[in-house]
DNA sequence: TAAAAAAGCAATATATATATTGCTTTTTGA
DNA sequence: TCAAAAAGCAATATATATATTGCTTTTTTA
């Protein structure tokens, strides 16, 4: 499924795909397939992707899970 | 450097390297790396662990990043 | 409403996460 | 204190995240 939560917290910054992918340095296919749902990034790509938007792990890659 | 959260969450269950790995499906020497910070995991497998430990991304993957 | 910017899509190439195997060292418990 | 379990280490194999390139479609804006 498409994770809303970075796209979100990405247009909120008037950033660009491209934008956010030099941010991390990743590509902007990256991040579009990261929005998109496509993808399983690694954990520092996670990380920077947080830190760029201001925004922990939590907030943008974790759901809460029912026990 | 290490991941100690890890760790410490996984001895705090009662749980080996090995049983972990059979929780989230993954190998013994992964999770032994993982904990030794020697991997970039993705980020399903942080999902994965981090619900078998019954913690969250931030507990076991987020340190306060300085601004 | 048309041009520019942004985003989507897809194929191939490359880097690296993860598995597999086998052995050694450390830790634990009877 | 010693045997078994757990963890460390290292090499090779495999799967997959990510990059690269090029083109198309959608969105934005003047």
């Amino acid at each position: 499924m498409e994770n809303i939560k970075i796209k979100l917290a990405r247009v909120e910054k008037g950033l660009s795909q491209q934008d956010l992918a030099d941010l991390v340095g990743a590509t902007r296919q990256t991040i579009g397939l990261i929005e998109k749902g496509k993808y399983n990034p690694s954990l520092n790509l996670c990380i920077n992707i947080a830190k760029a938007l201001d925004r922990t792990l939590n907030d943008l890659f974790w759901y809460e899970h029912k026990k």
